[in-house]
DNA sequence: CAGCATCCGGGATGATACTG
DNA sequence: CAGTATCATCCCGGATGCTG
């Protein structure tokens, strides 16, 4: 183990990703590209406009997602993932792995209880 | 992209590493391997007894470290991380090193803006 | 030493209504 | 369509005191 914990930078990362929809929408975004914000609604079940408004803000502010405005009516804004943030695709590919695998763990003690 | 956002298991991952004090006190058992409940303490500044506790008994609950008591007088307990935890480093590791990129990132960001 | 019990404030999240 | 504004709620985490 190379990290020095005193100058640890995991939670940096963690604050990114952390949001109770952040990941989902990472994961829509990069999966299906660009996408307008009702799609992503859509796409997003149980998500409220204000969350998904705000959540979509942070990520921009971090320039992970970009964000563009169409100056007609009706409104269209269109978000995407940016170059920048392609670079957090192998950590969120990791925790989905891990966390596959945990479901999994999970079932197997769940097993050895009722046994 | 191969993931499937509708069965995300992302944040079952970042479940577990959420939460103030996690990442840090798994850098350290990593790090430093056993440790007594006061050292951890000791190790991890500003962290109350009582969020160290909480911590260290949801990563027990999910078998991410092991919780040993020595019934004598003053108690002793001693953490680690259980084999099974060590499967998280490279996310850690991977979080850690976007972190320190990313504060890199916002670094250049600023020097732009100030410009 | 290693905790548990209790109280408390604030931020995160939700529900709903309104707007250009 | 893509938000903003407001109010209500929940829970994380801090502070403090007590115990075997």
């Amino acid at each position: 183990m190379t990290i020095e914990p005193e100058q640890c930078k995991v939670e940096d990362a963690l604050g990114i990703l952390v949001g109770k929809w952040k990941p989902i929408i990472l994961l829509h975004l990069l999966d299906k590209g660009t996408q307008r914000f009702s799609e992503l609604k859509r796409n997003v079940p149980g998500i409220t406009q204000k969350m998904l408004t705000k959540q979509l803000r942070e990520l921009e502010e971090e320039d992970i997602v970009e964000r563009v405005v169409y100056p007609q009516v009706p409104p269209k804004v269109e978000y995407s993932i940016t170059e920048y943030g392609r670079s957090l695709e192998p950590i969120l590919s990791a925790m989905h792995e891990w966390g596959k695998n945990h479901t999994l763990h999970k079932m197997n003690k769940q097993s050895k209880k009722s046994s």
